[in-house]
DNA sequence: GTCTGGCACTCGCGTGCGAAGAGTGCCAGG
DNA sequence: CCTGGCACTCTTCGCACGCGAGTGCCAGAC
């Protein structure tokens, strides 16, 4: 086990290379830091922090950095989750306040979430099958052809075109359409396949196929794939990575553009706080150099979604998890009132 | 006025620069295309084409790169658009020929455009003042609170909420579905505000409010800034832009986060065809060391929209020009079919 | 007049070398 | 267990040098 000095001293490391993004040495530590003992006591914490693989050095007679280990340790249990000032509090308030539907709201957490933790933003829209239903709409656009419009308590909107078997008469649109929401509406999206199972029992035989394609369809925006919708921004910032970054940076962008990449990545994040995924920790091999720090939200108790951002591994821990729980919490508030 | 050798040299410039990314000799010049002269008497044509400002040299004793306004005569007067072959052509149509609705053509477009050209795409979704209104439609989710649907005849649908200063009732909201519909649909959305004027002159005075207000959020949709959206894709490709590329791309991401910038940017081109801007001619500064080629697409003979690439001055300008100008075609198809 | 070959000149780029500096590991003594 | 000292290792930087690509110009040929 580590000694609390050697756990100081990582914390020391992992600080000053945040901030300088420099290999920092054993002289620069007891300078910067007052931990009360010489370089050469540093030097020999170092080495064993080393050995145990918290820190690395880049090429021999250079600084430290700390490695993906170093700094899961030091998210660990090194440091915490810095709170935002009043004033950032109040500024995210301001700047979601403002948003006039659903689509406003995410576009401007991921404006703000870029600003605040200067890294790319990812907003994931509160998702379907976590949600419940406020209305089901039909239109008719032509004789055949419907429109099947979603919205959830959440403010989403979903849209599906639907082309019927035969043409559909107005009045069995206005039953389909009345027996849908009385069936389905105040009800969670999981529940919607069993509610509505035996619907098409109750039409004429000759609407009985565009009852059930009309249902399938609303089934098919519930499947997994086609539910979930994601914003990114920011991506501005991935200039900011470092000096190698021209290497670094193309899977990045390649990852960002493959939603379903990001919605993995998302998902994968269990834990209902603030979670951090470091390095090599996160599946997608383009993502190994950078952390990804995610958390849940909604408007309830519950997490409808997940937002988080993503930035080099060198990254301020603290001030990022701060910033994301943050305005997490905001816009579950945000969605609340709407 | 320049011989018509010089131009032949100065084509084969920037053929041979966009080829090689580096700055090209006399001596290079005259062995890769049989210009049939020597290297002394192209050293003189490159000197007169400098003199012009079509070429600059990096530094002494390098060789020539061409500047913005040798590209621009090049794309003028030097090189043609470049068409698609029969089988780029199939794989364009198959691969769009899959979406299911607008958002999906559009995302589709996007990753075809830039898989195409290797660079950035920007689709621009159908404007909606240069469309038709196909229906529009009113639910009550609470006893004062409406959700108004569009939907265009390129398959677009834009929902907006509608606080009612007083509760609505079912037959008023039936009432004013039924007469929006019959004075809007198959219009124009440019006429739309006509059209509607004195609807609130046939309801009850307690309705007119309401009725009013939602008026007042349809006109709204309509505005300039709200009415446009656009996808963008391929940022990946940024990478390609060159060795100094780590201050380039920075103002290029902004700029591309600003969607103002880029609707802008697409609006500027007038032309009925193939629009080229390079470098300085694009007002925002950010893309002073980019190219966007841009067309307008549309169902009819008339332009609904615009898409392009955003990409290094040092493109391939024909065949940029000819898969934009295709995949504009087929997009155009695809619209007019759904 | 226009093109060509020749020639001197300029400059950027890569290389090699040496000094400087940062940082380390190890060891003996407090 | 900590500390000061010391030798050692590498990287980085500056600098001089030579190479080669490319130019500009000129005199002569077609």
């Amino acid at each position: 086990m580590l000694s609390e000095r050697r756990l100081q001293v990582l914390r020391a490391i992992v600080q000053d290379y945040v901030g300088t993004e420099e290999p920092v040495g054993s002289k620069a530590l007891t300078e910067r830091h007052n931990l009360g003992v010489s370089p050469a006591t540093v030097r020999n914490d170092m080495a064993a922090l080393e050995d145990e693989g918290f820190i690395a050095q880049p090429h021999t007679s250079a600084g430290r950095i700390p490695t993906d280990k170093g700094y899961r340790l030091f998210v660990d249990k090194l440091a915490g989750v810095k709170p935002m000032t009043a004033p950032e509090r109040r500024a995210i308030q301001n700047f979601l306040e403002g948003a006039v539907d659903l689509d406003d709201v995410v576009a401007r957490t991921v404006r703000l979430l870029a600003q605040l933790t200067r890294q790319v933003a990812v907003v994931q829209y509160p998702s379907l099958t976590r949600s419940t239903v406020r209305h089901v709409e039909l239109l008719s656009l032509a004789p055949a052809r419907l429109m099947l419009v979603l919205i959830t308590d959440t403010g989403r909107v979903e849209q599906r075109m639907v082309d019927c078997p035969v043409p559909f008469g107005e009045a069995s649109l206005a039953d389909l359409r009345a027996r849908l929401n009385s069936r389905v509406a105040g009800r969670r999206f999981t529940d919607v396949p069993s509610l509505v199972e035996d619907l098409p029992d109750a039409f004429e035989a000759e609407d009985r196929g565009t009852v059930s394609t009309v249902l399938s369809t609303l089934l098919e925006t519930l499947v997994e794939e086609n539910e979930e919708r994601l914003m990114i921004g920011g991506t501005a910032n991935l200039t900011r990575f470092g000096h190698d970054f021209p290497l670094v940076i193309r899977p990045v962008l390649e990852a960002l553009e493959e939603q379903v990449v990001l919605l993995k990545l998302l998902g994968e994040a269990k834990d209902p706080g603030v979670t951090v995924r470091i390095g090599h920790e996160n599946a997608h091999e383009g993502l190994n150099s950078t952390s990804v720090v995610s958390v849940g939200y909604g408007s309830g108790g519950e997490a409808v979604a997940k937002l988080g951002v993503v930035g080099p591994t060198r990254m301020d821990y603290p001030g990022t998890m701060g910033a994301v729980r943050a305005v997490a919490r905001y816009v579950g508030q945000i969605l609340a009132e709407s």
